[in-house]
DNA sequence: TATTGTTATACTCTATAACTATA
DNA sequence: TATAGTTATAGAGTATAACAATA
């Protein structure tokens, strides 16, 4: 789609905040856009991995997420909360998924409003094909070093908890 | 959206990763499902703050590109490579930017097959207005404390600068 | 022959609003 | 009244392919 540039886009953009007088704000805008660059670059990958397995990363994360359950069964609104996105986006997903005969939808034993979803045999073959192409091809060699990867995770969970994504469990020590 | 959750739903994946067998996958997943949701937060509160002035983040650094440029004009494709997007997101981006008189397409005087883009009066108004309200409310406060800007930097720079993304300005010393 | 840019088309994900059904 | 989920609709960004014009 593009091919390298000759200088860092983002630094030159933050010698250009710089030089607009904006600089309390220069360095972490600099940081932030090389959060949604680095995004990028990283669900292009995971994108890359999931395609022939006929899923989208949206889907492969409902399917990891009922991989996982205790019981195999998930409500559709717990996975908008889990995977914190919004209920359409779900059903959507489930949608597909479901057309894909990869997850299921069945009533709830108790209360009426809700749909409960499973995995198929299928769906659960499909997820962990998925998800070892996907740990050999971009997360065990990811490009972060064992280092980055704890700064990161450091860095990034103090930000979500403060961002109030989550409760209770405090950020990890310093 | 969703309220927040008693426990980090990124800490449990990890967890259940390991359970999973997949070890050395585990640390680096939960790390990139971090700059991920972190993605998410941070395009969420730009939005926020461009929608109002009627921008989107994609046509935002379309004008901030064109805002440092020394002659005021940019060729689309320079501007496709300088945003690393698709030729067609920029023809999207300006076709509605200059639909909202933001910015204006001109002929290149030399090659006939170049089209420039250059920021009208208003659109530089929009830009600055815009860009001093990200500062004040996205980025001088972002969460993240100096150190963690720093960190950020370092350790992105370098995955970007292996990922391709661009030459010869090596990252930064250790 | 290669490059620049546009058009047409399609496919994501996302979001709002209106709606049904149930608690 | 509040909650769970769906539907319809809309908008965003992105991508491929075909095409025109120019180098």
């Amino acid at each position: 789609m593009s091919s390298p540039l000759s200088r860092d886009p983002i630094a030159e953009a933050h010698t250009n905040w710089e030089r607009a007088g904006w600089r309390a704000a220069a360095a972490p805008m600099a940081a932030i856009t090389a959060i949604v660059r680095t995004e990028k670059i990283l669900t292009q990958r995971i994108e890359a991995v999931l395609k022939p397995h006929g899923l989208t990363f949206a889907r492969f994360e409902v399917l990891a997420l009922l991989n996982f359950t205790r019981t195999g069964a998930m409500a559709m609104s717990r996975a908008s909360r889990l995977l914190q996105v919004h209920p359409t986006s779900v059903t959507n997903a489930v949608d597909r998924l479901e057309r894909a005969a990869l997850v299921e939808r069945t009533a709830h034993a108790t209360d009426g409003r809700t749909t409960l979803i499973t995995l198929t045999a299928r769906g659960g073959e499909v997820m962990r094909a998925a998800a070892a192409e996907l740990n050999a091809r971009v997360f065990e060699d990811s490009g972060f070093t064992p280092q980055d990867v704890a700064d990161l995770t450091r860095i990034l969970t103090r930000f979500r908890h403060a961002a109030g994504d989550f409760h209770c469990a405090p950020p990890p020590p310093e």
